[in-house]
Order: structure tokens, then sequence, then C-alpha cells
DNA sequence: TACCTAGGAA
DNA sequence: CCCCATCCTAGGTA
């Protein structure tokens, strides 16, 4: 121990100070003489009396050091304590903000420098403190104790265009904080703030407005080049505008608006009530009725005269160009329908079913929507199996406007119809479905259109049909328009959406409002702000969504894996890891284990040829992009129901665009590098488990990844989302009585080897991936094969023998391959050398198509 | 007309 | 990091 060589240092300890290298507290420490400090920090004497920081962690190692039998006769004075915490955090150190006397019963901080907010997730009002939190802020992370939030320009924006008041924001901050919000803060706000909801955008008869009751806005906002360039100009707007102006001026003396499905009490009180007995109430409100007061319905009385409003036309093509410069001025502009008073666009009469209930945080998201009486545009975050599709179909029954929806697969058009005839009273010719296949209208005046975004985007020629229908939708004005999944859709698509589609009101709608690349940001101008973001933790702990258990399984690479691993090139490098024995053995250990415990487990695989050869080895079915309609379908439904059926694998396919079954397991074997966004989606297949509310019910989430290769990194990266949503992820390195398995895989050294020299292959000649490489592995030997996977009936089985033979009998042989690749670099276009493998997957697609034709 | 195939898009 | 999967259309064929 290095201490030993510190150790005559030690009595001498109050005149020195550890200097800490590389944040290493529990490592050695070295200690250096300390000066006079260098300048003595008035604040030290601020400290308050009740702070009690940890020292534990540092003193323990100093005295351990010390060897004469006393540690804790250590003291430390304050003074050093200071000193020791400022030399660690630096100018991180802001122990010299005032803690308030009653600090205890508060539960955040702030930071003063950058906005972060740290919350007490185990305070009383922790819950209502996190209302609050969402939405004036950004959540960063939110595990189980602590969470952290963050103050932004758009985050204040949002906060505004749900209603909140620049002084309410600051006041019940304060009121939270366990220090004075620091002034740098409370000007911020107040600046970003203040020109917020100056501005608005209207839709009137067909035509874009930018509307404002200060004329100095708008010649502000008239100085800036594109949205002068994108004004319209037309004779007598002012007054045209006046004669139809439906959507400023006060909101009429009418009722409060009621939502299809929520209860017409007043304010709710109830579900605050819980943990404000306990809130240090300084002048007598407690912290609830301040919350209710300051997120609840605001009366919108600062409202000025409708003679007073101004505004200018823009160009239809460019109003995602000028939200995105209002954004930047810090005018964002606040899109809101005034739905109960436009008598232009005809009313849908659509309502919830009477036994259609809608649960407490879906009644709060659209809260967030509807806060004023009228339709607020921006995103809805829910997790997946939470319910978001009875948001959208509430919010539509709350609008009664005709609505367009919009997925991203026909699959989920299908679906969004089939949950609009469950739960709302629409009928058939009201709902319309606009797709490849089909292309309806609906009858009488207003209706939905449910399609999908390549639909409406769609820039390349379009068939006949598909054009009038488009006329349809591009001629009308929408009332509303909801969009599904609005985080996977590309930035360019959305826009040609926003701009081609007139609607008034604009929902999009999440589970992961994340994305690897930068586009996230362009969804705030052109849907939104995000009205509402549901804590996934919250739900899970009040039984709308599974709990899950979440593992990192770590499997060794086998050494011949590994020196194969490390001769190989970036790309093939992939299917090493992927097709580790070990990883096989511990995929197989684990679905006997939840097989054996009575769980129907999903077993992820992007790699397609990976799915194939776990799938076949470990005789389970599957289901790939070449896998037909019918023959899905049938996969599904013995998944469903039969019992011999606990384990599917799936690739990509699963992760949108099919309607799952429940699963109450998850395991992955291979994924999309580091992609958030699909381990997110993926651990929302187990979310709706219905055995979820069973006493101690777990559902299960495994990563298996191959240790020591880049798969720990992106496993890492692909974990940060779940993180941040409070998931723990255990980390197993060892699978308890794995290797005593009977019949597990690979065992020998012989089998991985002659598995190694199987990928190798594969790997040499890529035009055999997704085929069978290896012969008779004595597959599905149970009562269910896919034998028929991807082959009309009518093909005998010999076809896949005569792929394998073909690749057997030399037809991969070296000089062959050679050949044809200099050949074809001859022939028109150079195909890449993968092309073959495109084209036998692409017959495969082809067949599987053509029995999805036939099946249906 | 109904089906299949190829090809582009993002 | 780029492959997988999806969607849509046009044009050929029975």
């Amino acid at each position: 121990m290095s201490s030993k060589r510190h150790g005559e240092d030690l009595p001498a300890f109050a005149h020195k100070r550890p200097k800490l290298v590389n944040d290493q507290v529990e490592g050695d420490v070295e200690y250096v003489d300390v000066e006079d400090p260098p300048s003595p920090p008035p604040a030290s004497q601020l400290v308050p009396k009740a702070a009690t920081i940890k020292f534990s962690a540092l003193t323990r190692k100093l005295a351990k050091g010390k060897n004469d039998g006393e540690p804790s006769s250590v003291i430390i004075h304050r003074k050093q304590q200071d000193r020791l915490i400022s030399h660690i955090f630096k100018e991180s150190d802001f122990s010299w903000l005032h803690l308030k006397p009653d600090h205890s019963a508060r539960p955040i901080w702030i930071s003063p420098e950058d906005g972060h907010i740290i919350l007490e997730a185990f305070s009383p009002i922790a819950e209502q403190a996190q209302d609050f939190l969402v939405a004036i802020s950004e959540p960063v992370s939110r595990p189980a104790f602590i969470h952290e939030y963050k103050l932004t320009s758009y985050s204040l924006y949002a906060a505004v265009s749900v209603g909140l008041q620049t002084e309410d924001i600051i006041e019940v901050l304060n009121r939270m904080s366990k220090v004075p919000v620091p002034e740098s803060i409370t000007d911020f706000i107040r600046e970003r703030t203040l020109s917020y909801g100056k501005v608005k955008l209207v839709l009137k008869h067909n035509k874009y407005y930018v509307e404002s009751s200060h004329p100095e806005t708008l010649q502000i906002l008239l100085k800036d080049d594109v949205i002068r360039s994108a004004r319209v100009h037309t004779q007598a707007v002012d007054n045209s505008i006046k004669a139809a102006t439906f959507t400023t001026g006060k909101v009429p003396a009418k009722g409060p608006l009621l939502v299809p499905g929520t209860k017409p009490s007043d304010k709710k009180k109830p579900d605050t009530a819980g943990g404000a007995s306990s809130t240090p109430g300084a002048n007598g409100t407690t912290d609830a009725d301040l919350f209710t007061s300051v997120v609840g319905v605001d009366t919108d009385e600062v409202e000025e005269d409708d003679d007073q409003v101004h505004a200018f036309q823009i160009d239809d093509g460019k109003i995602d160009d000028v939200k995105k410069r209002c954004v930047i001025l810090e005018y964002p502009m606040l899109e809101e329908y005034d739905f109960r008073n436009d008598t232009v666009n005809a009313n849908l009469d659509i309502d919830l079913k009477p036994a259609t209930v809608i649960r407490p945080y879906q009644e709060t998201s659209l809260s967030k929507m509807f806060g004023n009486g009228r339709a607020r545009s921006g995103i809805i975050v829910l997790p997946c199996g939470a319910g978001k599709t009875l948001v959208g179909i509430t919010a539509a029954c709350t609008i009664k406007k005709s609505c367009l929806v919009l997925c991203t697969s026909s699959v989920s058009v299908m679906q969004w119809r089939q949950q609009f005839m469950q739960w709302s009273n629409v009928t058939d010719r009201q709902v319309a479905v606009f797709t490849a296949d089909q292309k309806e209208k609906f009858a009488g005046e207003s209706g939905i259109v449910i399609s999908t975004y390549s639909m409406v985007a769609n820039t390349t020629n379009r068939s006949h049909e598909a054009k009038k229908m488009m006329d349809f939708l591009t001629s009308r004005e929408w009332g509303f328009i909801l969009l599904d999944e609005v985080h996977v859709v590309p930035a360019n698509m959305f826009r040609r959406v926003v701009t081609t589609i007139k609607a008034h009101s604009k929902l999009g709608l999440t589970a992961t409002l994340v994305r690897e690349d930068d586009k996230i940001e362009d969804l705030n101008y052109m849907i939104g702000p995000k009205l509402y973001e549901a804590n996934w933790m919250d739900l899970a702990a009040k039984g709308h969504i599974a709990n899950v258990q979440c593992a990192e399984v770590w499997c060794p690479m086998t050494p011949e894996f590994y020196r194969e691993y490390l001769r190989e090139q970036s790309r093939k490098r992939m299917l090493l890891y992927c097709m580790n024995p070990k990883k096989f053995q511990a995929c197989q250990f684990l679905i006997k284990y939840h097989e054996e415990r009575g769980d129907k487990i999903i077993v992820f695989s992007d790699n397609v040829y990976a799915l194939e050869a776990y799938a076949k080895k470990l005789g389970k079915l599957f289901i790939h992009g070449g896998t037909g309609q019918v023959e899905r379908m049938r996969i599904l439904q013995l998944f469903q129901h039969h019992p011999e059926v606990s384990t599917i694998f799936l690739s990509k396919v699963g992760d949108t665009s099919i309607d799952l079954p429940e699963a109450t397991c998850l395991i992955q074997i291979s994924s999309h590098f580091g992609s958030r966004r699909q381990e997110a989606q993926r651990l929302g297949r187990i979310l709706r488990a219905k055995r979820r509310n069973d006493e101690g019910f777990n559902a299960f989430f495994y990563s298996l990844v191959s240790k020591d290769t880049q798969e720990m990194f992106y496993s890492t990266k692909r974990q940060q989302f779940l993180i941040d949503q409070g998931y723990a992820f255990k980390v197993i390195t060892h699978l308890d009585g794995m290797e005593n398995m009977p019949e597990l895989v690979y065992k020998t050294r012989d089998e991985q080897i002659e598995l190694l020299s199987s990928v190798l292959l594969a790997n040499e000649h890529e035009a055999d991936l997704g085929t069978d490489v290896r012969g008779g592995e004595g597959d599905l030997a149970g009562t269910v094969t896919s034998k028929s996977f991807g082959f009309p009936t009518k093909t005998p089985g010999a076809q896949r023998t005569t792929g394998s033979l073909a690749a057997l009998s030399g037809g991969q042989h070296m000089s062959y391959i050679e050949q044809n690749k200099s050949a074809n670099k001859k022939l028109a276009r150079a195909p890449p050398q993968r092309h073959q493998a495109f084209l036998k997957r692409d017959k495969e697609r082809a067949a599987a198509k053509k029995e999805a034709r036939t099946g249906n």
C-alpha cells in the first residue's frame, strides 16, 4: 500500500490535503503540502450548518493509513472539508449557495450555471414536483432516487404554451428549491418567456397567417429575410381576417371544455392531495394548491381585443421555414385551434363509447393539449403499451372535426382503424383508409382518413387514383392531424406532409423522442413543443405497464472465434460476435429457463443470417422480412395459442409493423449499432403484458453481448435511453448451471470450430448470407416446422437443397467467385459483389409476397 | 383485369 | 456504421 509510504505525513494531516488524480477517490491518495488557501473563500462561512456531505469515502481512506487505531477520532474541520470538496468539484462546487432552513422538506436544487435541476425523487412531494418539472424543463435522466432536468429555451416555450406564466414558474421553483433560485435562472426564465405566445400561426380559409396583437412584433419578424420572402401580399388583408376571425379573441363564455372520457368534476385535487400535507406551506397554501392553480386551466384573460389583431399571410410551402426562423428569433409561434368556434369546417359526429375509460396519465396529457379550451399542437410522449392510440382517438373525439391519421406502415393503418371502431362510435363510412391497396373516401362532409407517411409525402409520380385522393386531401382544411411514431419519420418527409396538408392542429405521438441524428430538433418547430412526457417508472409502479428486469449477459468469445474476430475487418466482425458459441449457449439456456417458468419469449436479431442459424439450431420458429404474411400470421397464432410454441425469433420486422402478441421475456442477440430508439421500442414489446398486475410479476429483457468486442460499446450506448428512464441494467457474467445443461449446443471444441468454419464460409461468400449453408443439422425436431418458409407449397423442398448443393459443389469456389466478380465488373455498372445476395433474397421475398397475395 | 416483377425512395 | 425492411409505382404477362 502506498499509503504506508506516506504514513509519516499523517500526523500533520491537518495541514495537508489529498490530491486526487482523475477522480479516483478510491485509488491511492497522494498528499501534497497545502499553502494558505489561494483565495480565502468568504463563502466558506456561509456554508449552512445543516449541510451534510458524506465524507466517509474520503476519510475512510485517510484514516486507514493512520495505523494508530483511532480512525474515528479523525476530525476534519469544516474549513478543510470545504477545501477538500472545492478541490474535487472545482467550479462545480455550489456549497456557497444558501440552503434554506427547511431545505430537507424541499426536493430540488437548481444549478446557477446551466439551469440543470436535481430532484430528490424520494421526496414526499416528488410526484407533484415532477409534474411541474416536466412542464417547464426537459427530463435528462430519471433513475430511482435522483432525477435530473434541464431548463432550455424550448422547454420554457413549451411551458408557456401549456399555459404557465413567467412569475408562477419562478414562484413554484422557489417554493420547491432547497436554495433560493439563482438570479441567473430567474433572469433566464424571464428573458425567454417574455416574447413567447405573442405570435400565432393561424389557418383561415385555407391560408396561413402570422398573427399578433403586437404590431411591433410583426415588424421585428418581417425584418427577417426568410420571413419577409415568405410573405404573400394580398389586398384588404385586415378586413378579410377580421371577418373570419374565429381563432383569436376571447374564449366565449362557454362552459369548461369537457374532454370525453374524463371526469367533469373540478381539477384533480384528489390525486395531488396525498403528498401535500407534509409540505412546508409557507403562506398557508399547500404546494398542491399551487400546482393546480399553476398547471391547471388558464383563463387567457390577457387576451387582447379582436380589433388589435394584426396579421400577414405567408406562403403555404414556406411555413416550416418561417416557423424555424421564429424559433431562432425567440418568437416561436403558438399554434392553437379554437375548434369550438370554427364554423367554417363541418363538425364530425364522433365520441368515445360510453364504456371507454381513459387512465389518469392519459387524461393529464390531454389536459396539456386542451388546457385553455383550444387544441394546442405538440407532441405527447408515452411508452409503448401505455395507450398512445387511445390518447389520439380521444383528442379526435374532443375536436370533432375532420381528422387525418398518418402511420409508418400499412399494418398500423389497419390497427388504427380497428381502434377507432373499438373505442369510438364512428361508423365504417366515416373512416377511410388510403394506402396503395385501398383508396377510400369518407362519406359526408367530414370524416377520418388513415394513411401512411410515404403515401402522403410521395413526390415521385403517383398512380391516377392516388393523385385524385391527394387532391382530396390537400384541397380541404383538416381540423386535426395525428402523427403516429413521429420519431421515425425522416425530417424532410415530414416537411412535405406538413406543407402539403393544411391542418389546424397537430398531435405527434411517440414513445421515444430520441434519434441518433440531430433531426429531433426539427420536430419541435414542425409539430410543436412536447406537451407531456410520461415517466416509465411511475407507470410501471402504478401497474399501467409491466415491471421489467433488464440484464446484459456477457458471453466470452471462444479463443477460436476471438482470433478470427481480431483478424477480420469491421464489417465481418459482426457476424463473428453474433455467432459466438457461448452466446448460442446463453441464448439456449435463457430460453429453457424462461420456458420452464411459463414465459412467452421473443428473441430479436438484426442479422438475418444469425437469426436463421439460431432459430434452426434451437428448433424455434422465426420471422424475417422475407416471411410472407400468411406464414407470419400462422407463426404468430401458434406463438399466441400453442403451449408448445413459447419462443419465436424475429428480425427487424418485429420492431415495427407487426402486431405482436403478448410476450413476457425478450432476448436480444444482435442489434443495430447504438440505436437507443430500437432498444426502447423492443422493450416496449413486453410492457403491455397482461400479467403485469400479478403480485411480483416481472418481465425480462436480456441483451446478449460478446465480451471484449465492439458489441460492448454499442450495448452501452443503446441502453442509455432506458437508463435515463430509470431502468437499471444488471450485468450477468455467468449463468449458473449453463455448462451442465443437457443438450447444450456447441459444447465440444470440434462443434465450435465447425460452426466457425461455416461462419467464415458464409463470410467469404457473402452471396450465401441468409441461405442455409450448413446441411442436415436436424432442425425443427418439434411439432411445427418452418420448412415452408419463403416458398409456396408447389415448390418442392428440393429447391432449397439445390441452393445448398450449388453452394457446396464448388459454386463458391474461390476461382469461380473471382471470375464472376471480374465479369460483373466488365458488365454494365459493375454490380457490387453483394448483388447476388440481394438477388437471392429478393427472390425469396418475392416468393413470400406471392404467398401473401395468394393467401389474402 | 389481375397478377407479378423491378426499381426507386429514405 | 450501412443493411434490413417497408412502401409505392410502372410496366410486363397470362
